[in-house]
DNA sequence: CTGAAAGCGCTTACAG
DNA sequence: CTGAAAGCGCTTACAG
């Protein structure tokens, strides 16, 4: 008890290490180690008592120790060349929130576009023996400027395009899309025109294709830019021609939607009450601000990440994971651009 | 040469160490560690023999050994509530590109507002043996849910609060304020009104005040919430009231400035001939989203990541650092909200 | 100019 | 039930 005491200033550094709890608690540091461990066997008093002292004294395991043995540095690294955050962040937050549980710390590294610095962060991240790298970004169909193969450590790509063998996680943006398409038949819409992105983005094709299954037809497809500007411009032209206007806009993202319902807006056309839209992304700043707010397509980027995140672990665990490409459902984000019905899910 | 292709392989675990590597050279580990750090002293000869050998099996310093030796992990954490990554995103990166040359890591640690998780995260941090600790927020008068004094790393401050003996980076609102209402003035501009977030943020009596000293009175100062909603909301109370308009708008910030200028231009007033805004976050994906692009200050939140990145840096290498706020000062981003004058910065 | 030895803080067989 | 010893991968005095 007394001696506890004495050693709480710790060695040189002000840090304490096992020998001060060792000493403290009068035994030999491989029976704290065990103590504190859980491991080996020892009468319950002694456990006890060094789980107690190592408790007054403010023990904290070296974990560059540890890790130096187990070959486990509970350690991951996040790799993105989403800069602007805006598909990093849940994707972030979901691995985080699976992986904190198990003592698991992230470094996130944002490379831009840049495969040096990518590079750079590689390579400092597995000198730090990190226990796996999970790679995300910004867009399905392109890989990371940085070549993630023949690394030692497992990977797991998330929201960006990863290698055949490898795991990857993407959004199951068709099914996404049909969820959206078919809520707008469901409110008894029947002409329902599709704006949307760059043909070149995969997705866009992907949803472009859902929407026309739905409708049963070609429907009215028009690409342009990921801009409020291009939902604006688009309502023009399709109001500026002579042919039946739609009851219905399924947009390719909420930017795009938040411009055409704008622009109904300006021309005096209600949004629900004549036209229904839906976004796609539900990116609360931009759905949830928009008059009236948007339903909206949310890719679940958080549990896609937190399923990135349990993968790297089991991974890194050496448990067994099936390769290949994992598509995870979208979720239909009901506000009030459609009509004020709620989803029966 | 021929010996270090038998070593490729490396030993268990496919990890090649400082032993592969001085084997394959023909030397100890000792010449070898101290070759390639530069170290010692030995023949030119032996030193490039022995980089050129590392190099080709591909070696890679184990940075757990070393730091358990040097006490320096060259790893650090950054703890924030913003879980939204508004303000957490630009100080990440500015931290991130100050410190990667300098081999440094960030763990990124997203604590919502829930103390038991920051604890979590802080205890997970300190294990790993970071270097030291940044917090950030987002807001610059609340401190984060967790205690960071006495620590035994240093702890820096950025767009949060910290504590009176700590060193605190922050923006400096009143000087961005007068900035964006100066800019007014230049434009030729004098019945400048201020819509504003809520009365308890720190940073808007900053803001406020400024705009009242610049403008030399008591002025239209109108607390509210963050929101696009209440920018019309307080657009349509001036213009139902019988006094003379004004003919230019600060914001508090830009969502308040885009619901500011949605509501003149729905009222046929036009920005910037007929009144002039400036918002404030320079925020871009609102500020050039909006119609027309937003004028708005820019709190310069990367550069602000960049000092406390360095100053972290120079705390864990022991140099001494003046304790104390410092204030950033913003940067007004000129786009076409207040007419096609160009700063003459 | 080069190497053997000690040690960073821990864990884990192996003895007793 | 408990402890001495070896070792993880490196660096750094200290000898030679």
């Amino acid at each position: 008890m007394g001696r506890s005491a004495v050693n709480v200033a710790g060695g040189k550094r002000g840090r304490i290490t096992i020998h001060d709890v060792a000493a403290a608690a009068g035994v030999s540091i491989s029976t704290a180690s065990k103590a504190l461990n859980e491991t080996g066997r020892m009468s319950v008093e002694t456990r006890e008592r060094v789980k107690r002292i190592a408790g007054e004294v403010g023990f904290r395991p070296n974990a560059l120790a540890r890790g130096l043995l187990s070959k486990r540095s509970f350690t991951i690294g996040l790799l993105t060349n989403d800069t602007y955050g805006r598909f990093t962040l849940p994707v972030m937050a979901g691995i985080s929130e699976a992986l904190v549980d198990h003592g698991v710390s992230v470094f996130l590294c944002a490379i831009e576009d840049d495969p040096a610095l990518g590079q750079t962060h590689v390579d400092a991240m597995l000198e730090k023996q990190v226990d796996g790298i999970i790679a995300t970004g910004k867009r399905l169909d392109r890989q990371l400027p940085v070549d993630l193969s023949n690394l030692h450590v497992p990977v797991v790509y998330a929201f960006t395009e990863g290698t055949p063998t490898s795991v990857t996680f993407r959004s199951d943006d068709a099914q996404g899309a049909r969820l959206a398409v078919e809520w707008l038949v469901k409110m008894g819409r029947r002409r329902i025109a599709h704006i949307t992105g760059p043909e070149d983005f995969f997705s866009v094709r992907e949803r472009a294709g859902a929407y026309r299954n739905v409708i049963g037809g070609e429907g009215v497809v028009m690409f342009g830019r990921w801009a409020e500007a291009w939902g604006h411009e688009a309502v023009a032209q399709i109001w500026s021609r002579q042919d039946e206007k739609p009851d219905a806009i399924f947009c390719g993202n909420d930017q795009i939607a938040r411009g055409a319902v704008d622009a109904l807006r300006e021309r005096g056309i209600r949004v629900p009450e004549d036209v229904s839209v839906v976004g796609f992304d539900n990116w609360e700043i931009v759905a949830g601000q928009t008059r009236p707010p948007l339903t909206s397509v949310d890719m679940e980027l958080k549990e896609l990440g937190r399923q990135a995140g349990l993968t790297i672990l089991a991974l890194a665990e050496g448990r067994p994971v099936e390769p290949g490409v994992r598509k995870l459902p979208c979720r239909l984000v009901v506000r009030q651009s459609c009509g004020a019905q709620s989803p029966r899910r």
